[in-house]
DNA sequence: CCAAGTGTATTGTTGTATTGATACACATGG
DNA sequence: CCATGTGTATCAATACAACAATACACTTGG
């Protein structure tokens, strides 16, 4: 995996260390990035998106911590082997579920009817 | 417009005062909230969902500065004269694109194809 | 008139979160 | 063996959100 893969907003609401585990999540429960799979350094990371190693090393902790990932040590970190390829999609979407939900309430506040939203959605998934 | 209108969620991420302003965005544009209504003062909102006065404020404030709101010395805040009954559908649907636009991106990280997504949210938007 | 209701400015405190700088322990590989 | 590469523990700096307690200016309604 190359670090240039991992998509960081520095001025996004969201901390950057918590952008890259759920990136993370996604790109392993999609198989993208495959058991085993090496990551790239700390330093690599944190060099090529211009921020501070520590913060790449805590979302690594934190994706270990969490299972996603395996300290191999001296060589860095990979995707843990317990992971299989690819999650079933059902386990997938269950993952946007939250982000679901979150959308729906807000057509709902805006009194949107499902139907333009659907579409728009359709178009941004690209069919 | 009654207090309990408002959802507020103390342990989001997101701040207090952010959730309270998005929202009543997203409530005036979608027409729930006519021009000239009175919202429910400061210190109802803040008793009623237990938090401090002042993060009311600042939300209405913020509303104000923005243009919802309007300022009715001594009674309190209005909805803002100048806003239409309700926006357009395309510029509602407008207010939701940044969110759109993550849960696409998300969605092409879990590597999963449109349909169970579309089939997903068409659920919660009650059709 | 005046009590009671608006919103808000002010000051201070608390808790938490994020990021940064530095130094360290460890394993690898020539 | 040791230079070089891992990740990370530690401490500090900073920012921010929320709360608390007042005090104030203003308008309404009896």
């Amino acid at each position: 995996m190359d670090a240039s893969l991992l998509t960081i907003q520095p001025n996004a609401p969201e901390p950057i260390y918590r952008q890259i585990v759920e990136q993370l999540r996604r790109l392993i429960a999609g198989g993208q990035l495959a058991a085993g799979e090496l990551l790239p350094s700390v330093r690599e990371v944190a060099g090529f998106h211009a921020i501070n190693p520590m913060t790449v090393s805590r979302a690594y902790g934190l994706a270990e911590s969490e299972g996603l990932l395996e300290r191999l040590r001296g060589k860095g970190m990979a995707v843990a082997a317990t992971r299989r390829a690819s999650q079933s999609e059902n386990q997938r979407l269950a993952l946007l579920e939250p982000q679901l939900l979150e959308l729906a309430r807000h057509a709902r506040e805006l009194e949107l009817p499902a139907e333009p939203v659907l579409r728009r959605l359709t178009k941004l998934l690209g069919d």
